[in-house]
DNA sequence: CTGAAAGCGCTAACAA
DNA sequence: TTGTTAGCGCTTTCAG
């Protein structure tokens, strides 16, 4: 491992002079630099990033906070990861990934005072969410993948549920469906104070009654049985259902199960569109789901970039909200019958 | 931000003295030790991870090298990262994320020769893999999810493909199957080395040549599209063929699907074994499927402990393999009859 | 059992 | 345009 002052000696120059010419932060005769780069180059030298590090109190690291929720992780976290992993190595940074949730105030109090970081991403930010807080006391640069409620001050990058919830809602209205039934992640979730739940179950409420329809809704736990179950309930509450709308990426292929048990086909009898859902997962269905696609790794990659320009006072607080896409496959169609299609009447298990 | 400068005046003792009790590598009186603990308590001391990493020429990071190839995250690669994650930070070590591929050897070399990372795990291990050869010569730590043709002087923890193939096949046969056949990843991904294909692609021919049975295979690109399609493929092939072997995460579903259209019952006339799959995934399906689970997240832990062990001299090189657990789930059944139900015969398409 | 001091490899004044 | 040097905050000899 050469260093700094072997590359200067060998190029017969002082090691600011080689420090200089790697920062650029002041002239160098081009006669100098040649010779300090032929003998960095020579010597295969790579500085040292410890030593830079301490020098500079920069890591060049940030570090992404992704607690190991019982949800699991989905397509679209994933996306996040890789997304944001791409624009850190971009930008010449590292990721470190710190399975850090809600209850490891102190591992993050930790984390954050080390100077191990330079700044912080946040995922799967609950609606009041304690990293927040502490994270601020430490000074440490933040950006949050989601929303708290009191977002001033904060830079996030979220999706827009609201308008991914009224176009999904208008898609299906626009095809003549009256009793569409929302299932949403579990009552436990959503008592947790996650976000995406909060907020689509406000956003599909809103857009039903806009258009004077009753908002039918349905929590179902995050696997296929699950799904399973949320299904059969809304069969019973609401028999005449021709649509779902589903948030759940988990519960959706056992919602699909459930509505093949009972014989009730997908799009014919009742159209699906899943929510916040990425193509890899749509396309498994048969047939294709259509979904609301999630912008996953563009999240990731904004919300890095945003910190990055926070850290170098490029930029300051950063708020966007990206909408997830709609993707129209093989799950949706035009509504059969307004009123008197009760087809399934009293077959609870198929 | 409180240095041990800061504390050592604090406590009324010298730097050094703050650093063993720190470290623990020499003996302190109880006295002072209460004195500087509660100076450090006092202070909120944390100690700074870019000094400390520059005077020990250690840095508590390890690198998990994880490509973003074409293939994507399945959610067996998903489990290996956190599972990596964890087994990390419970050893108080970080977890940075390099997306460095096969392609950036340069970068690699880099990361490696940057002393940012104690040690270096490698995901989507190629049998023929340059950055083994790049990481050893920087001398860097280094353990492999998954392995090259030779490993002699290696660590690695991989699945033990031969046998998870033989317990599949032995499954199948059990059941009376004798026309299997095997969908693999794409041909394009086999040329290119992709261990679990080309070793499960070899297991597969040994097992059933032993059970004096033809391997059928087919590649199938990693799409439901491309699942599809080789089961179409395999159809034509293999007309009589009364259960599927299917390494492909991504293409299962397609199989499925396909099987739907040309109404063959699954398991009723085809049954089907998912290789390498999470539960996640097999309970997605409906049936849900008989898999062969991944020890997904137990590989990226041994992974990293073994690394660690590596780092404090503690283990020299760890060679390890781990099959997947056979879950039967409604995907398989006995075979139905030997020889002689042709049903589909001659509708390609439906 | 404790202190003083020399680095670790780099950056960034300060001086020329 | 270049060199000298004082840190950055910690670990670890070497002395006592």
């Amino acid at each position: 491992m050469a260093t700094m002052h072997d590359v200067a000696r060998l190029a017969r120059v002082s090691v600011s002079t080689v420090s200089y010419v790697l920062t650029g932060t002041r002239p160098i005769s081009d006669a100098t630099r040649a010779r300090v780069l032929e003998a960095m180059a020579e010597l295969d030298y790579q500085p040292n990033a410890m030593a830079r590090g301490l020098a500079t109190r920069r890591s060049r690291i940030v570090g992404l906070l992704m607690p190991m929720s019982e949800r699991g992780f989905g397509a679209t976290e994933t996306a996040f990861v890789t997304g944001a992993a791409a624009a850190a190595s971009d930008a010449g940074y590292h990721l470190v990934l710190s399975p850090i949730g809600a209850g490891d105030l102190d591992d993050l109090r930790r984390l954050a005072s080390q100077r191990m970081v330079d700044g912080v991403a946040l995922m799967e930010v609950q609606i009041e969410d304690g990293r927040v807080g502490v994270l601020q006391e430490t000074g440490v640069p933040l950006v949050l993948i989601g929303r708290t409620s009191d977002t001033t001050g904060l830079s996030y990058v979220d999706i827009d549920f609201d308008q991914t919830v009224r176009e999904a809602v208008d898609h299906l209205v626009g095809l003549g469906h009256r009793r569409i039934v929302y299932v949403n992640h579990s009552a436990a979730t959503i008592a947790a104070g996650y976000g995406p739940a909060l907020r689509t179950r406000d956003s599909f409420v809103a857009a039903m009654t806009g258009y004077g329809l009753e908002p039918l809704m349905i929590p179902a736990e995050d696997s296929a049985a699950g799904g399973r179950a949320a299904l059969a309930q809304a069969m019973t509450q609401a028999p005449d259902l021709t649509a779902v709308l589903a948030m759940n990426e988990n519960a959706i292929f056992g919602i699909l199960a459930e509505l093949a048990v009972r014989r009730r086909a997908v799009p014919g009898d009742v159209s699906v569109v899943s929510m916040v859902t990425s193509p890899a997962v749509a396309e498994l269905a048969y047939p294709a789901l259509t979904a609301m696609t999630s912008p996953g790794s563009a999240l990731g990659r904004i919300a890095v970039e945003a910190l990055l320009r926070q850290l170098d006072g490029t930029g300051a607080h950063h708020q966007q909200l990206l909408p997830c896409a709609l993707e129209v496959r093989g799950s949706t169609c035009p509504a059969a019958r307004p009123d008197n299609e009760l087809t399934g009447t009293g077959l609870p298990g198929g």
